[in-house]
DNA sequence: TCTGGGGTCCTAGGACCC
DNA sequence: TCTGGGGTCCTAGGACCC
């Protein structure tokens, strides 16, 4: 049996805001996303005045209002750096670890040490929260369902030592008696509502019921969640970080969009930032999809979305040829007279970068692609070098759109050398 | 007035082949 | 006029996650 702890940091985002501003501990602290548009993290405090996750911004001001809430735009150089950080800090406490979001992992512990599993996760707490400033709650369990909901319930204790061990039967059952079925990992809006009319409101509801009717019901999905609760290791433990295989950069527009030459700005614009990422984990797609839509949530407009996907002849990360294909797509799928609020594209079946296919109608001799994919070259230098946007394509007219409003955003403490925290 | 973005996996059904 | 059965591969859409 091996024992598997998830580790995840509190409030992620929000504790990252505010360890270069300790003043902050003490107040209510939200982050935005994109644009500004809804509440992606919250401070205990934030949560405690009743700032529900994912509400628009717009909605909560009037709580603003009544408390001193510190609001961020979110700012993911920042948390990047320091998740890798805390990553970093969690591998010298297990014998494998998974990488699983940026604020989480999985640890498989080593069964064999002097330590029990407890007194080492509260080290593992002492660590990140003395070296880097990371609160993290820690749920230890057989497997990941199971490590979820200890870690589900460690979040819960606040005031005490949010480390949750949950390894014997009689544990377990205490626990998910205690849990909705719809706070397992697994179970999702949809099937919550299904499982409710059909009687099973508790996770430990659905750990009782009979396995061949959740087989007919929730497929081989809902198996394995149901095998999990019950004690086995249906999802392994992985690694080794896997290729992607889709890449997709889309965004919401601060206002309305109608005209042609504005959208193919923004396509232009994603379709650049995609082959960036795209050629910087060394992968090459065999499609492009390009999509437009209008605001889902306003019900005055007719609503409109339009998608096409085209396979490129051979795989390919390069800039101009990607961009020239997401141009002709949006062309096939654009309307006039049409208010978008959002479009996007996607890169899928990624691939190794390097191999061609033999282009049948063009001769593209070998010399030709070497040239090609020197001047990526060049051009992801220039940009990685003197800041992103340095250089692009003429007709993106040298915005880069994917960046949006951003009114609340704090500085890259550690990811530049000129916004570097300062003492005095 | 203002509502994020980027991923994964599974499945049903169509296309195609023998 | 009669019009099989079984396998594989692909894709769109649905569900989930953070």
């Amino acid at each position: 049996m091996k024992v598997v702890a998830l580790v995840d940091c509190n409030s992620f985002y929000a504790s990252c805001e505010t360890i270069f501003k300790p003043y902050l501990r003490n107040q209510p602290v939200v982050v935005l996303s994109n644009n500004d548009g809804c509440v992606i993290a919250r401070s205990s405090l934030a949560k405690k005045i009743g700032i529900k996750m994912g509400v628009p911004f717009f909605q909560i001001k009037q709580i603003i209002k009544k408390h001193p809430v510190q609001v961020f735009s979110s700012n993911y150089s920042l948390y990047g750096n320091i998740s890798s950080r805390v990553m970093g800090v969690l591998k010298n406490y297990c014998d494998q670890l998974e990488i699983y979001s940026v604020d989480e992992a999985f640890l498989i512990l080593n069964k064999f040490s002097q330590r029990s599993f407890y007194t080492r996760a509260q080290e593992i707490q002492r660590v990140t929260k003395k070296w880097l400033g990371v609160p993290v709650s820690i749920g230890i369990a057989k497997n990941k369902t199971l490590s979820k909901v200890a870690n589900y319930l460690a979040k819960k204790d606040e005031t005490g030592h949010q480390v949750v061990e949950l390894l014997n039967q009689k544990q377990i059952e205490i626990a998910l008696k205690v849990i909705d079925v719809g706070d397992i990992w697994g179970i999702g809006q949809r099937i919550n509502i299904f499982l409710q009319s059909q009687g099973i409101k508790s996770a430990y509801d659905l750990y009782k019921s009979d396995p061949r009717w959740i087989r007919q019901h929730l497929g081989v999905v809902g198996e394995r969640t149901y095998r999990e609760l019950h004690g086995e290791m249906c999802f392994p433990i992985i690694e080794k970080e896997q290729a992607k295989k889709q890449c997709r950069v889309s965004r919401s527009f601060e206002n309305y969009v109608c005209d042609f030459k504005n959208l193919e700005k923004r396509i232009i614009s994603y379709a650049t930032r995609a082959s960036e990422k795209i050629r910087s984990d060394k992968l090459q797609a065999k499609k492009i999809t390009v999509f437009i839509r209008t605001n889902k949530f306003n019900k005055k407009y007719n609503s409109y979305s339009g998608f096409k996907t085209y396979d490129f002849i051979s795989p390919t990360n390069d800039l101009f040829e990607i961009i020239k294909v997401a141009v002709n797509t949006l062309q096939k799928i654009y309307q006039p007279g049409i208010k978008y609020k959002k479009a996007g594209i996607l890169l899928s079946d990624l691939s190794e970068e390097g191999i061609y296919n033999k282009d049948l109608f063009f001769n593209k001799s070998e010399e030709n692609i070497l040239k090609k994919v020197r001047v990526n070259k060049v051009f992801d230098r220039l940009n990685r070098r003197y800041g992103s946007g340095t250089i692009c394509i003429a007709k993106e007219n040298y915005e880069r759109f994917y960046i949006t409003r951003r009114k609340n955003l704090s500085p890259a403490y550690t990811s530049s050398f000129n916004e570097l925290p300062s003492v005095g």
